[in-house]
DNA sequence: ACTTTTCTATTTGTCAGACATTTAAAAGTC
DNA sequence: GACTTTTAAATGTCTGACAAATAGAAAAGT
């Protein structure tokens, strides 16, 4: 691991993307203790607090974590699913809000890749999948739910579709695609008649799992998506006046 | 934006975590100038360098960025699209080298959302995405390719099909997908035989898109899953012994 | 001999102050 | 007016120090 002072990056930009790399690279394993911070500002031949601001960079990508104490030290992460999902949600949900992505677009992508899963949920669901999905259903048909608890509801609805095909890794794909577009969402205005008819869809799609009926899954998620998409124009239109 | 100095988190923790909401929440825009870490330092009773861990922190994720000089500071970074894609492809990366994902889930997640962009690429796809794809098979015919360059030639190939869709969302979440399972693809020594198969599947995918043949695409591709996923056996088992 | 307490060394977390470097704008010069 | 020089502000880096946490060793007590 070299590191090069003239070059036009920053030292703790340098020190950590060559750390990242080993780990990358399998030369640092899960659980490995780095050197101490001392050590490595003697290795690097920079001060303590450029190494620190390299292992700050690493720990925010949940790289690394760090312990104080005799002990203590930076170690090599493992990226559990929760944390990558975390940062999966807030990369994508900034995605979308800085980069002026329409809503048709943003939509489409998120129920290509739902139906994408639909196959497997209707194969592989559980019965506590179908439980959840009912119950979500039910929490969306109370009167006084304001949009944004409607809105997450409709997250909690999609995602146990998407738990339902038993693929941690479609699961962690998916919650950039459902949970990011949520601010999105959010924009919505859902009128007691489009609850109704989302709801109406909802029950439909849990109907089909049921029954392990991938087309009519599909059939009727393309329908939503299309729904949805019509939704969001009158909004546009509406804002547009 | 609150710190609490008895918190059981690092207060460069904390002041990025404040930083990170205001940014999500809207209230600080894109190009937004942050205060001085002179001033942040003041404003949470903190030292210069704790600030700049801070700020180390969120240039990490690709939240801010940094200037020198007299009209410098931290600015509020627009999030692009190729920041995006490394991090989903890193964070994609460790996630399937850390946690022992066994190959068929991954592939299968693979290509259950590939497949999910192959109807819109069929009807999208412009001659330059059926160039590069042409181009690419005829790289993987190429007899002294290392195992590593066809996988690299592989991915292009999928890549292109993946943006053939023209939608740059689906392509920053299929990224992580088709990138993130390169490691699990190295692994896999391609003979001959298997190379000439793969690359008559591409060939097959290719024509089916230039003819805008949808249910050809799925199949070849539904095809391309299970032959790949039958080579990682063969190497499991030949592993084995 | 065993348990409990105290001490100690190590390591990260934080602070203060200083200097180097970069950069744009203001001031000066021709 | 165009060019050069100066200046001020900001980040980047370094040094040295102390605080706090923590595990293990040493000491004390039973």
């Amino acid at each position: 691991m070299k590191i090069d002072p003239n070059s036009s990056a920053d030292l703790s930009a340098q020190i950590a993307q060559a750390i990242r790399d080993a780990i990358v690279d399998g030369k640092l394993i899960v659980d490995e203790r780095l050197p101490s911070e001392a050590e490595m500002a003697d290795q690097f031949n920079v001060s303590r607090p450029t190494v620190r601001e390299a292992l700050k960079r690493l720990a925010a990508q949940s790289l690394i974590r760090t312990q104080r104490g005799a002990t203590g030290g930076a170690f090599v992460n493992r990226l559990s699913f929760p944390d990558a999902y975390a940062q999966q949600i807030t990369t994508s949900t900034l995605l979308l809000s800085m980069n002026a992505v329409s809503f048709d677009t943003a939509c489409e992508a998120r129920y290509a890749l739902e139906r994408a899963c639909a196959p497997l949920s209707a194969q592989r669901r559980t019965a506590d999948h179908l439980a959840t999905m009912r119950a979500e259903i039910h929490r969306q048909q109370q009167p006084g739910l304001t949009d944004e608890a409607f809105c997450d509801s409709d997250v909690a609805f999609h995602r146990a579709l998407v738990d339902g095909a038993q693929n941690p890794v479609l699961s962690y794909q998916l919650a950039g695609a459902v949970e990011g577009m949520q601010p999105l969402m959010n924009m919505i205005t859902f009128t007691a008649r489009s609850r109704n008819q989302i709801v109406s869809l909802h029950t439909a799609i849990a109907d089909a799992l049921e029954r392990r009926d991938a087309p009519a899954v599909d059939d009727t998620l393309k329908e939503l998506s299309g729904y949805t998409q019509s939704l969001a124009r009158d909004v546009m239109a509406k804002r547009a006046r």
